[in-house]
DNA sequence: AGCTGCACCTGGCGGC
DNA sequence: TGCCGCCAGGTGCAGC
């Protein structure tokens, strides 16, 4: 589920059921799952256990859940950090749930009111990762991210941009970073450090909803046009959570394994050869670093070539 | 310093 | 039917 609206479902998904309650057991069934925690999985497994959970965070594609501290009242100094990758999954099952296909990690955790769940991780292609961190305070010391008023976040999603939807993110920061940017908007909009939270469909289709053609060198828009794919982004994003995120396969689901309705309202993204939502021109799909991206060939003009 | 390309994985699908 | 190459929601870093 890699992008903003499908993490943020997932965060608000186990929100509930993660808040306050206690780690009963932590096993790592693979340990590829743990490439951002460098100690390992019986350091993982040994810290987890008999902490209480706080409630989950996200900034941009990163996911964070604060372990609350020995002593009532102190400030976590350390959470459990997720990063879904491509493919990664975080499910809730009931108590001694059958393994699922793919499972890296489970915890075994009960909760005042639900009593005992598992939280699943599951993840194909072994992209996605778990970690413990230890919490630093922001640079600017607004809330380190949505769904939490501590102005923490995990040492290594610090240098990650604040999302679209964070109400710290600084939009004439943002601009006066395009200014200098040379590469293709596009590229820029894939860059976390700048922004957050977009992946390949949604800078898709906020280009699209923008009218900006994705190999735009960033520099080149004007500030009306920045202000305007800004305001794309946040509306794409937003109609992306409320349908609960994109699923085109059984990959992408919430936590209780249901799938997201967004991939019906796509305008451009896997919309190779079908007409233009705008103008009835066939949508484009074109090579992208390694990827590809997809837009109105008449909607989107290429940039003019400059000297 | 900034930018680009590629490596890291598994599995599904289309073409031959 | 079977095999092979291609493609997929991301990130980090080597190397220019």
């Amino acid at each position: 589920m890699p992008e903003l609206p499908e993490v943020e479902v997932v965060r608000a998904g186990l929100a509930p059921a993660v808040t306050d309650a206690v780690i009963e057991s932590a096993t790592v069934i693979d340990g590829r799952a743990l490439t951002r925690h460098p100690p390992g999985a019986s350091d993982f497994e040994a810290r987890l256990l008999g902490r209480t959970l706080g409630g989950p965070a996200r900034r941009g594609k990163f996911l964070w859940i604060p372990l609350a501290p020995g002593a009532p009242g102190a400030v976590p100094a350390e959470a459990l950090v997720a990063h879904l990758g491509m493919s990664g999954q975080m499910l809730l099952r009931p108590s001694g749930a059958p393994p699922e296909r793919h499972e890296r990690v489970r915890l075994d955790i009960r909760h005042p009111e639900h009593g005992d769940l598992a939280v699943v991780f599951a993840d194909q292609r072994t992209f996605g990762s778990l970690a413990i961190d230890p919490l630093q305070d922001t640079a600017d010391a607004r809330a380190g991210g949505y769904g939490t008023d501590d102005a923490l976040v995990p040492a290594q999603v610090a240098h990650i941009a604040r999302d679209p939807l964070d109400p710290g993110f600084d939009l004439r920061a943002f601009r006066r970073t395009l200014e200098h940017k040379a590469s293709a908007i596009k590229r820029v909009l894939l860059d976390q450090t700048v922004v957050s939270g977009i992946g390949n469909i949604y800078a898709d289709e906020s280009l699209w909803a923008a009218r900006i053609h994705p190999d735009t060198r960033a520099s080149d828009l004007s500030t009306r046009a920045v202000y305007r794919l800004i305001a794309e982004v946040r509306a794409v994003l937003e109609k992306a959570v409320a349908e609960g995120g994109t699923s085109f396969d059984a990959q992408y689901v919430n936590v209780n394994g249901q799938a997201g309705y967004f991939a019906h309202s796509l305008n451009a993204y896997g919309r190779t050869g079908q007409p233009c939502a705008r103008c009835g021109a066939p949508i484009v799909k074109v090579s992208f670093t390694n990827r590809s991206s997809h837009f109105c060939p008449h909607c989107q003009r290429p940039p003019r070539l400059t000297a």
